[in-house]
DNA sequence: GTGCGTGCAAAGACTTTGCACGTAC
DNA sequence: GTACGTGCAAAGTCTTTGCACGCAC
């Protein structure tokens, strides 16, 4: 199931580079808190997947990088990519039994995807009221909540 | 991440031994449908999934059958489970970065699951809401739910 | 200057596949 | 009797890791 670079959630290329400063400065102090260095390759990659703005999978965001003139190796992309995992900048959002998936989450907490079983297109949805339900849900067993991730499976109308 | 063997929707055993019977029924009947055949190898792993009433994974099955003197060679645990999902009598439910979790579908066509981040415990829940919500959302854009999974991540509690 | 980072290639983990033999129908 | 199934081992894919060199702080 291949993935369309077709994403329901684009931005406009003024409100993307309105995210770059701020989606860096997030990602410097992080690493600095853990004493961790800002290299040209982790900002690049930061780069690249802002300016990719939607879904993307290790290997697609290596390629684009390389298209873009960045030289970067498969195992920093890995690397860096836990790194923005653990700041909270991007997050895991599906897996196929392939490979990993990821976007960029920009302060939400979690994620819903409509996955179109025929075509393998997938677009973001946004569903608020799921919210509320998880946090009833969490809050009825004492848990707190810290972030979920909706796959709907779907066909294209007629059955 | 581990996954534990603690599911909150176990059946008692007898309503385990009531299921095997109809799943069988179904397991053969797709089985035929596709000019393929039901063999000694297929029911094993089908009875034991039964058994195992909770998630799984391959490996986890392929041990589970050995321990019960059933010798199974892990391809054609692969293939059988690929077969399974394909009859709709188990279902993908959560990938972590590792591996396939399996688990029984029974009717249903979507599956939550609430994952302890801090433990490694996962447990089944139940949303009635949700399918209300996902069939509104697939309604208002013309298109055919076939499914979901919900996948919730939660701490125990305090902050 | 030192410790973290990078690239490369090798190793790892899960899953799939080719092939010869076996068996359900 | 034939086509599908199985086991085994090898191959595949995505991801991680060891190591020597290099750079950010």
């Amino acid at each position: 199931m291949a993935l369309e670079p077709i994403q329901s959630n684009s931005m406009s290329q003024s409100e993307r580079d309105a995210l770059i400063e701020p989606l860096c400065a997030v990602f410097r102090r992080t690493l600095k808190e853990e004493g961790l260095k800002y290299t040209p390759e982790r900002a690049a990659i930061l780069d690249t997947i802002i300016e990719i703005d939607g879904l993307f999978e290790a290997d697609t965001l290596l390629e684009t990088m390389k298209s873009r003139g960045h030289r970067v190796s498969k195992a920093t992309v890995y690397r860096t990519l836990k790194l923005l995992e653990q700041s909270r900048i991007i997050q895991q959002v599906l897996f196929d039994r392939d490979q990993s998936h990821y976007q960029l989450s920009m302060g939400k907490r979690g994620s819903t995807l409509i996955i179109h079983v025929d075509t393998g297109d997938v677009e973001s949805a946004e569903i608020p009221e799921l919210i509320v339900l998880r946090d009833k849900l969490c809050a009825e067993r004492g848990l707190k909540p810290e972030g979920h991730r909706l796959q709907i499976y779907v066909t294209s109308s007629e059955s």
